[in-house]
DNA sequence: TCTTAATTGAGATTTATTCTCAATTCCCCT
DNA sequence: AGGGGAATTGAGAATAAATCTCAATTAAGA
């Protein structure tokens, strides 16, 4: 929602990484952010080709590459060699339908705490995970 | 570890879909059930060449593919694009250190439960999940 | 403004995975 | 037990996502 903040996150992130900020980068995480949901690669470079502003196919794999590593988005699933990210608005697991292959959004603190001791009983100390629960949705399940 | 239910189920499988009984397969499956803990699939296809056993790498791929549908083996993570495999003894999840790379292998019944019970409440019936921890493990952690 | 290091674009390259199809093998029916 | 037809295999070609190359361009900051 806010995405004032994301971009001036990012322009810090790469600041501290003694990278530009660029014109390229900019746009490119500004089409990131109007995508609604879950996105591929190929969805980005299609549209800022669509709009004025096309930019290599390069630069936009290293672009998202750099996005991430800002945790600004995250890589969700791959699908068919595709492979899907979602910006990190907030943090939430997934349900993904077997059968039309959508995907549901949650998040449960029981569980997130659950984890965290799970973790510290191992002396594993955690950065971030990824939860996805394969089935069938209320809807295809007549 | 009860290898010989797994080779019978395969079989089961392979029946139950009209497929052949090959001794391809069959090799495949018997590499396979030899790995400890996680593998590839170059891995298989190096593994199966040293031995006796040349197969072509387009059937590993196939059968591996076929394994996996069979239930026996699942897919659970890529490193720098290598697929890495496991046999599916006993369910478990991940906890994968982002320093070394070791994945630790972790069971806790709260967590299955609670996941359930999430799933019920949203009506979504899972039929199989997948929780990674990414961290750093405690040898990692000085 | 000027110098230097970083970045970009376009196309070549890499590499995992899939495809093709003729030759071979498995399965099943009589 | 043997034959016919469907399924499978192998070898290499094909595909496609992601990365690399390097000359030309651009950002940063003194």
């Amino acid at each position: 929602m806010d995405h004032k903040k994301f971009k001036s996150h990012f322009q810090e992130f790469l600041r501290s990484k003694r990278k530009n900020i660029t014109p390229e980068r900019m746009d490119i995480l500004a089409e990131v952010l109007k995508q609604e949901s879950h996105f591929k690669i190929d969805d980005i470079i299609g549209k800022m080709a669509e709009a004025k502003k096309p930019v290599s196919r390069a630069t936009v794999y290293r672009t998202i590459k750099t996005i991430e590593e800002a945790g600004l988005i995250k890589y969700i699933h791959s699908i068919n060699d595709e492979k899907f990210y979602e910006v990190e608005e907030d943090h939430h697991d997934h349900m993904i339908c077997e059968i039309c292959g959508k995907f549901i959004e949650f998040h449960n603190d029981e569980l997130e705490a659950l984890q965290t001791s799970i973790c510290k009983s191992k002396g594993f100390k955690p950065s971030r995970h990824t939860m996805k629960i394969f089935g069938v949705c209320k809807n295809c399940d007549q």
